[in-house]
RNA sequence: AGUCUCGUAGCUCAGUUGGUUAGAGCACUACACUGAUAAUGUAGGGGUCGGCGGUUCAAAUCCGCCCGAGACUACCA
């Protein structure tokens, strides 16, 4: 028995994903793949690891099939594609989310519940939906070992990272600094720049602003002594959005070159009588213009106009050194402040143009103030530590009594009342009091905003270990250009920009869930050790223990988190103990580090390693650039000299069908497991690769999954289907030695050309890491030349006549095209592919591979490739489509056969173009023949168009009327142009020569006849039927109406029929074509008779009669 | 606030180093086709190519300004 393609009824491509998963677990495909190559040269690919302790979401559907797509292609390729999976497991979604399950905060830890139970908490939170992206990864087709992951807090990968982090100790990367960083209160932890630099962290938000005024202090200043020693109040006034810093104000600057003026007027709150200093540019944000034009002896309390007088101007450099009251003394400062210095950064763009200074609250603040010997506003701690005036909690300490314990971000408290009045409120008020306030005001600018806790940020002065990545900025920079950025721009744009503006790498994090730092100090901090492995750590330990430090050896296994290596003391050389740096370093590091760390390097596979790296081909979202992108870039430049990947694919953000952003708030997130068994993994990975570029955003529409499925999924199958049911009948499985390619007729040799062009094209859009042009080359192979010009024109081949050569042939042009189609699109449509492969490679066995995903990709065979002939076919489709176009206009169906079509041709190459492809077009729109109109034996109307490319750099301005002087020649002017060559024309009294190669001439018209134009092709359609015609069209039209019964009827296709007409005034051409129905209808018989027993009624060109079909 | 990218039909997208009727698919309307049929064909409506100005014989394409969107940058007081 002779094994059948497959024949479904229906595409049901969620059920296909179920099928395909199937096999591959069975045949262990994907470790196959690999296997398979183990000769081949290998292609490295790093998994970005993703956090389990989140669900996955659509998005990461796309950027998986990204990933998925070139690792494939690859592998079709003949490389070795290994591609280690990864989990990434530590850092502050962890502990937040461990926070939020366990009900506590940050300061519970180490008090509520140990660290050690907190961190064996977050250890298994952190997997929490590990099985649900194995589901995820499987479903969708992303192949990547989930075997043997790599897994961040295993303490073979923290090692790796010790002895990464001791590599950069040595190179003297690492240091110590007491800076302004960015801090989130109610994260606990201090932020990097890259993570202040997450997507939605600066937002606008309405803060209270004030104005306030600083009096002047008399002192011997030249300025001051003046000021001062007047009988109305001096003050300098200054513009603040964060008003909770003024208690730490200990200075004002100002910019030496701006200029400044004294102004008398009256404070709007308390109505009385002051002077106030300020830049001149900014006094029309402050003074109503009217105000000048009135007396000051006028002014009454409350009045709307307050008047105002300029007294003196001086310039910033004369205010230097004019010392001011302290305007809330809660703390004194330990040495004297108060007093104008300057700032290189003060600017007359806002405020006044005199600017507050918080050193503990701003990283200029703390420079300039530095520069001018002025002392920040601290207290001290039990233990004589100095803090600022706000705690790490985010509140004020008890120094500052009226607001003690109180936040300084209404946002931090957990819900406030009514009444409730934020600290910026309150300073406002009291200082209206004061009379120190002179503008308050609701003030919108963009904040900065912690990624993780949504709560604004503070700047405040922390401990932290930097890694020194300026000092290697330059390399960087040099070596970034030396990869390839899909898209180019954000490579040169987006990540060049970041590292021309390049600051050190914060490294610290105080939080308790990450990879602690291996530095131990001693306590006068005169001596540092960084530990790079485990090994060092023991001996280390075992010294200390010598040396009489009681604690126990590092045993095997010893957990390298926290807390116990916090227990661990060493001894420095002079015997002082050593206690470790109690940060840990930031995740972003972790995951820079996994080009090592996976494989536990330098410890094991020194070889595995060195074929590993750097990766040919990494790929994640945009918003990455800062993220792992850049601390892949910075440890492999700083210890590798190295980029650490080659080509690198930058996706973008998956949105809604609106453009909005996706999230669950929202309710417009997509279901990434709905959408998979819905519509099947490959119609969703195939429209989102084939919708947009990758690094578009794509805006997500489920109407557009179904199209593709429609229209791709839903052609291609049919193709097969219609493939299956015919070869089927025919038996034919391929076990005839394939057709010579120049044996096969030109509409075989025609899609075998265009297949290899395709070929190449997909090879060439992958090879540049562009899978969407790939993809929509192969739709449009599919759905225009194989299903709508192939397949439509060869239908006859397949289900006529004889097992012949062209029937065989037919048979093996289709059957590699589709075969071909499937290897090309596997990579993008990974399960729809191996479905037909299975299908079809089935029954054939052409090829050993058992699955599509180990064979080699299509061989792209330029001796196939016929250009010329790609031309005439396109041809024949140009004037098919004319002549249904005027079919159509006359009413004339493609059933009814017309005598000829006439088409004008103007060189005899394009005559023998289309006389190659005169029987596809004859029996395409149903015409007897085609007669060619030339010069000579026919009347044809030509037009002629100037040919602007040619003329325009010649004729310049004479252009247009050059232009207008060609479009009006006569049929005369063109036949003398042709004749001579070239033509005088007369513009503006200036003779002008054109040449023939300056115009383009076609035909346009045959007079008297019907015709259809498309650029230079013209088509005349013969509409005269003859009797001979009428009866032949009657015949067809007959011969639909039994295939129609038949398929009614439900026989098979091949099924004889015994067929009884009932007489008609259609008899004779029933008659004259009786041979011709029978064998198209498959009669063994026809007869016909004067009645017919059935109520089957046909109508056939207006004439009804019945019709009796039985199966013979 | 600055920098970059982008703005083409109702929707999703093409658009050749600037060249004269700006395209495709979807959706819509009408008609046809029907042994591949959730397909297909023909015809139709639908565009000031974000706006204004400039360069040019010629601009969707190059330049400037403005408007809108997105991303990035920023201690901006």
């Amino acid at each position: 028995m002779q094994k059948k393609y497959s024949e479904v009824k229906t595409l049901n491509l969620p059920e296909i994903d179920q099928s395909v998963l199937q096999l591959w677990e069975e045949q262990n495909t994907f470790h196959e793949s690999i296997e398979n190559r183990k000769d081949g040269k290998p292609f490295v690919f790093y998994e970005g690891p993703p956090s389990a302790n989140g669900m996955p979401g659509i998005h990461h559907v796309m950027a998986r099939t990204i990933k998925d797509i070139f690792c494939r292609y690859k592998t079709l390729k003949g490389f070795k594609v290994e591609r280690k999976g990864g989990w990434d497991t530590h850092g502050l979604p962890v502990e937040l989310g461990v926070e939020k399950t366990l009900g506590i905060t940050k300061e519970d830890i180490g008090k509520k519940i140990s660290i050690e139970e907190y961190n064996d908490t977050c250890r298994k939170e952190v997997m929490k939906y590990k099985d649900v992206w194995d589901d995820l990864t499987q479903k969708m087709g992303y192949w990547v070992d989930l075997d043997n992951p790599y897994i961040t807090f295993e303490n073979n990968y923290i090692e790796s990272v010790w002895n990464l982090l001791k590599k950069l100790f040595e190179k003297d990367f690492l240091y110590k600094g007491y800076t302004i960083q960015p801090y989130s209160p109610a994260a606990g932890t201090g932020l990097s720049s890259h993570e202040l630099n997450q997507p939605g962290t600066y937002r606008d938000v309405k803060d209270t602003s004030v104005t306030a005024q600083f009096k002047i202090k008399p002192t011997d200043h030249p300025i001051s002594k003046g000021l001062a020693s007047s009988s109305v109040d001096t003050f300098f006034i200054a513009w603040t959005t964060t008003p909770w810093t003024l208690p730490s104000n200990a200075a004002l600057a100002v910019g030496n070159n701006i200029e400044y003026v004294l102004i008398e007027t009256f404070n709007p709150y308390t109505f009385e009588a002051i002077r106030v200093i300020l830049a001149s540019d900014l006094v029309g944000k402050y003074f109503k213009p009217e105000g000048e034009e009135i007396e000051l002896t006028d002014y009454k309390e409350g009045d709307k106009i307050i008047p105002w007088k300029r007294l003196e101007t001086f310039s910033g450099k004369d205010l230097v050194g004019i010392e001011y009251e302290q305007l809330l003394p809660y703390v004194q400062p330990e040495k004297t402040a108060f007093r104008i210095i300057p700032g290189d950064f003060v600017s007359t763009e806002d405020g006044t143009g005199i600017v507050h200074i918080a050193p503990t609250f701003g990283a200029d603040d703390q420079r300039v103030a530095n520069e001018a010997g002025i002392p920040p506003i601290v207290v001290e701690d039990s233990t004589g530590a100095k803090l600022p005036l706000v705690n790490k909690q985010g509140k004020f300490v008890d120094e500052v009594t009226d607001f003690a314990g109180q936040y300084v971000k209404a946002e931090y408290e957990e819900a406030v009342d009514k009444d409730y009045k934020s600290i910026d409120v309150l300073i406002a008020i009291k200082l209206k009091e004061e009379n120190r306030a002179f503008k308050v005001e609701k003030y919108e600018h963009s904040y900065p905003h912690c990624w993780r806790t949504d709560k604004p940020i503070l700047y405040y002065p922390l401990d932290s270990w930097f890694v020194k990545t300026t000092a290697v900025k330059d390399k960087l920079v040099e070596l970034n250009k030396t990869i390839n950025w899909k898209p180019e721009s954000t490579g040169t744009g987006r990540f060049g920009n970041w590292l021309e503006n390049l600051v050190d790498w914060n490294l610290s994090r105080s939080r308790y869930w990450g990879i602690p730092l291996p530095i131990w100090v001693t306590e006068d901090r005169s001596e540092l050790k960084c530990i790079g492995s485990v090994e060092e750590l023991k001996s280390e330990v075992e010294k200390a223990i010598q040396s009489g430090v009681d604690q126990k050896p590092i045993a095997d296994g010893f957990d390298l988190h926290r807390p116990y290596v916090d227990d661990v003391i060493l001894v420095s050389s002079k015997g002082e103990k050593m206690y470790r740096e109690p940060d840990l370093i930031d995740v972003w590091f972790d995951s820079g580090s996994m080009p090592y760390a996976q494989w536990h390097y330098p410890f094991e596979n020194e070889e595995i390693f060195k074929n590993n790296f750097p990766a040919d081909y990494i790929a994640e979202g945009v918003d990455q650039t800062r993220g792992w992108f850049f601390t892949l870039h910075a440890i492999s430049v700083m210890l590798f000299d190295s980029v650490a990947y080659k080509n690198v694919i930058a996706n973008g953000l998956v949105l809604d069908k609106n453009g909005n952003k996706m999230s669950k708030r929202l309710g417009n997130a997509v279901d990434p497991f709905e959408t998979l068994s819905k519509y099947g993994a490959d119609a969703t990975r195939w429209y989102m690769i084939s919708n947009a570029p990758p690094w578009d955003n794509l805006k997500f529409d489920i109407e557009g999954i179904k199209e593709t499925q429609r229209k791709f999924f839903g052609t291609l199958f049919n193709t097969y289907s219609f493939f299956s049911l015919y070869a089927n009948i025919d038996e034919f499985t391929f076990n005839e030695a394939s057709i010579d390619i120049e044996k096969r007729p030109e509409i075989d040799r025609w899609v075998i050309s265009q297949l290899n062009t395709l070929i190449q094209s997909v090879q060439d859009s992958m090879d540049d890491y562009d899978p969407t042009r790939g993809a929509r080359a192969i739709q449009h192979f599919v759905i225009e030349h194989l299903s709508n010009w192939y397949v439509r024109l060869c239908r006859r081949r397949y289900w006529k006549g004889e097992y012949s050569d062209d029937k065989i042939s037919a048979y093996q042009t289709l059957y590699e095209c589709l075969i071909t189609v499937a290897q090309l699109m596997s990579s993008v449509a990974p399960f729809f592919s191996e479905f037909l492969y299975q299908n079809l490679n089935g029954i054939t066995q052409k090829l050993d591979a058992k699955s599509i995903h180990l064979t080699d990709f299509p061989e792209y065979k330029e001796g196939h490739v016929d250009k010329s002939l790609e031309e005439r076919m396109q041809l024949a489709q140009d004037i098919c489509y004319l002549v249904l176009s005027l079919r159509k206009k006359e009413n004339i169906k493609v059933r009814q056969p017309l005598q000829k079509i006439l088409v004008p041709v103007l060189d005899s190459q394009t005559q023998k173009q289309i006389e190659a492809v005169a029987n596809l077009i004859k029996s395409e729109v149903n015409i007897k023949e085609i007669e060619f109109l030339t010069e000579d034996n026919g009347i044809i109307k030509k037009r002629i168009k100037p040919n602007f490319k040619a003329l325009g750099s010649r004729m310049g301005s004479k252009m247009k009327q050059v232009a207008q002087a060609i479009i009006s020649f006569t049929q005369d002017d063109i036949a003398q142009l042709e004749k001579d060559g070239t033509y005088k024309l007369n513009i503006e009294e200036e003779d002008i020569e054109i040449q023939i190669g300056d115009v383009e001439i076609s035909s346009e018209d045959i007079p008297g006849w019907l015709v259809a134009n498309l650029g230079s092709l013209t088509v005349a359609l013969d509409i005269n039927i003859s009797d001979q015609l009428k009866q032949e069209g009657d015949a067809r039209e007959l011969v639909n109406k039994i295939q129609n019964l038949r398929k009614e009827k439900g026989f098979d296709v091949t099924d004889r029929i015994l067929l009884d007409i009932e007489k008609s005034d259609l008899q004779q051409s029933i008659l004259s074509f009786k041979d011709y129905i029978s064998k198209e209808v498959l009669a063994t018989s026809l007869n016909i008779e004067e009645t017919v027993d059935v109520s089957d009624e046909v109508e056939v060109n207006d004439v009804k009669f019945k019709v009796k079909i039985q199966k013979a």
